[in-house]
DNA sequence: TTAAATTTGCAATATTGTTGCAAAATAATG
DNA sequence: CATTATTTTGCAACAATATTGCAAATTTAA
């Protein structure tokens, strides 16, 4: 699905902004963070547009936070099947201490936990570091 | 074990805001975040020293960060046996959602997953997201 | 084409984290 | 216990990251 239909998808207003962050989504393939977007932006918008716009793509489900064990917040595109409200994303996160990139294990699911008596779960995250593929 | 045993036994200097910021672990029993110690110090020691001081921890073993979904870093004690270098905090954290508290699931360890060809795995975190046993 | 609604960019401000350095506190020594 | 050496602290300055209000610009609806 390209760019624009996608976000007629989920009614918002296709703008020039949004459209350039879907795209740069679309080729990274990877996970981002809000300052690796601002600087493929070059500075064509606002650092308060991509925040916002992140803000906005989260919100609706096109995009998904990932949780990484240093401070930064990267986001990464939903699949296809996440619409509908509630995100399929429950692939684990793989962070390579060599080249810094964070990946989506798209096939790698989440294993499921035993929780103590009294606990209700209701989402898992899961981050593996260590060195990969590309930098073995 | 007392505060002021603990940082003798890892060799560090007894200062007032390491034994704060001990004491102030050891009460909550949680996990906590530089803001939270920093509002419970009362203004009793700069910023910069909760910073070092929480530096200065992990890096002995004697608290742990974990990742969170959102943007905040969580610091952990270090059960006893953390000692030694390396850490054995390979369980999971459980996040409420009624109460936000942070919860070190001693008891739940991060099971292990199989990564695609390539992949060298260090490290594992996994942050399960729910209502705990007390906000039930 | 025009009016209504939304989005953007700017400015200001808040929050979070880092660094250098002199003063203070702690540890080591005799 | 007193003195010296080492470590730690607090301040100031700074950098990076994030949020808010509001007028101008853009997009959508009519």
């Amino acid at each position: 699905m390209n760019a624009q239909d996608l976000l007629k998808k989920y009614q918002l207003s296709v703008t020039d902004s949004r459209l350039s962050v879907l795209h740069i989504f679309m080729q990274s393939g990877g996970a981002l963070s809000h300052s690796d977007i601002e600087g493929r932006l070059k500075g064509l918008h606002d650092r308060v547009t991509v925040y916002r716009t992140l803000q906005t793509f989260a919100d609706k489900g096109i995009i998904h936070q990932i949780p990484t064990t240093d401070n930064a917040v990267l986001y990464a595109l939903c699949k296809e099947d996440c619409a509908g409200g509630h995100h399929h994303d429950n692939h684990v996160h793989f962070l390579c201490t060599e080249c810094e990139i964070t990946t989506c294990l798209d096939d790698v699911m989440v294993p499921t936990v035993k929780l103590p008596r009294g606990f209700r779960q209701n989402d898992v995250k899961m981050v593996v570091t260590g060195v990969c593929k590309l930098c073995k």
